[in-house]
DNA sequence: CTGCAGCGCGCGATTATCGATCATAACCTC
DNA sequence: GAGGTTATGATCGATAATCGCGCGCTGCAG
């Protein structure tokens, strides 16, 4: 239960802050209100225990109850303004966002791998996918955006194998991409390219292309990426057109840092 | 230092998660890196735990450190993700804030109150004011927003005076309403017409336009506002054009919740 | 009517968390 | 460059905070 990682502590752990932790994350779309017991189901904490928990999120605010069912406030959202007031790296991105997509009359977004998904941290325009505008935070598997593929790609293959082990593609639209071979092969050539290019993934007509953001020592930071409607427009004119901005964004934020 | 809030529990209190928590909300802009030491002193707890604490959420990944710094991850946003996929209202409000700032050519938002500030939940289109662009989770004081007024005014008297109490207003910019006076009479004014007017509160140039969400048992949801280039535009021009549109997301949302 | 499943609550056991303390390292200040 | 000051990681008992079993209750469904 206390998955005490690789490098283990001694008992420098705090059992109650992972749990809350989970309690917190066991809250989704499928599950918006949990009663104490579900909440036990889904983070593997006895029902005690996930009781003990919710009561006192719900004492911080941070979950309401109607005293059997408890649901996640916007307080929630807290913990996530934390990371944004405090990290440089999205406030950097921002503006090159928004000059990008304004320019290209896109969507722009800036990702990061979260374990072996892509998480969307920064975005700016309006989303071409309905009902898909809150994306911060959110979490798809890699394959399905530009900017995932555009950080496997700087990945070594072993780093590959390893992401790719495992895993199963789930078929989002017509054109998804569901097998290992098909995937490596697009790993491969966004590798030969420098940059990722997504076609009608996740959503019908609608292409994405990305670059991968590395500060100077390499260590890759990101990727940032446009989706664009696809309409008549072919590939290589998206590219020409998308490529040099998000290269100068990529270049201005190599020199930052 | 255990805050028991009001109605206490005996003691299913998780001492461990609320410090934890505050460990997370104890970065932020002017301090995005903290070694324990600073953690506990802005925390209130002392520095050994801390330092515990922090070592727990780096082994969880939330943390990042180079042995003596530790900083955020955008892990963090899980935490924040949780609250946008289980909750019901920023995904039905989403669909009104593209579609009022398409037509009006502004950046709207979907603002909620949290303790006495403004928090913002939702947006959509791009900012007006240069490097904004990540605000969901960030709070203001609520009289500089035209979503705090919409929402202040659908308080009680006393709410006001116990909102009021206390508090400074702080000058952002020369036109900032900074009197208890003169923020007193802009929630009445607000009440009055049933919308919030504001203008160049926190950035030149700009006007807000909010009307308040409500369910249909008259408790405030949160408000929706609109930011716009003041430009040449009459505040009633403005007010003409935006109002009709804020109505209707304000009924429909009436209905749904 | 009668199971079943979920619920709040109390309690005793235990173990996980605490913080004083120390030696060392880093940091200023002069 | 040296001495004073502060921050740091690690150790370790004491203790109180957390655990989870078990009880009796409720509400629902068969």
């Amino acid at each position: 239960m206390t998955t005490n990682k690789p490098d283990l502590d001694r008992s420098d752990w705090i059992a109650g802050l992972e749990k809350g932790i989970r309690i917190i994350e066991a809250f989704n779309d499928a599950h918006p209100r949990l009663t104490p017991s579900t909440a036990a189901r889904r983070t593997g904490i006895t029902r005690t225990a996930a009781r003990r928990y919710l009561l006192t999120l719900q004492h911080l605010g941070y979950v309401e109850s109607d005293g059997r069912l408890f649901w996640l406030t916007p307080r929630v959202l807290r913990l996530g303004w934390s990371y944004f007031d405090s990290a440089k790296l999205p406030r950097a991105v921002q503006p090159h966002l928004q000059r990008i997509s304004v320019a290209l009359g896109g969507a722009t977004f800036f990702a990061v791998l979260d374990e072996d998904e892509v998480m969307f941290v920064a975005r700016d325009g309006s989303s071409l996918v309905q009902n898909v505008g809150y994306v911060l935070g959110a979490r798809i598997s890699a394959n399905l955006s530009a900017a995932g593929i555009a950080m496997l790609a700087c990945l070594s293959d072993d780093e590959v194998d390893r992401w790719i082990a495992g895993r199963r593609f789930i078929q989002y639209s017509p054109y998804t991409t569901t097998t290992v071979e098909g995937v490596l092969e697009c790993i491969r050539k966004a590798r030969h390219l420098g940059y990722a290019l997504l076609e009608q993934q996740l959503a019908m007509s609608v292409r994405g292309i990305a670059v991968p953001i590395r500060n100077r020592e390499g260590k890759i930071l990101g990727a940032i990426s446009v989706s664009l409607h696809m309409g008549t427009e072919t590939p290589e004119h998206a590219v020409a057109r998308a490529l040099p901005l998000l290269r100068e964004a990529e270049y201005a934020l190599l020199s930052t840092f």
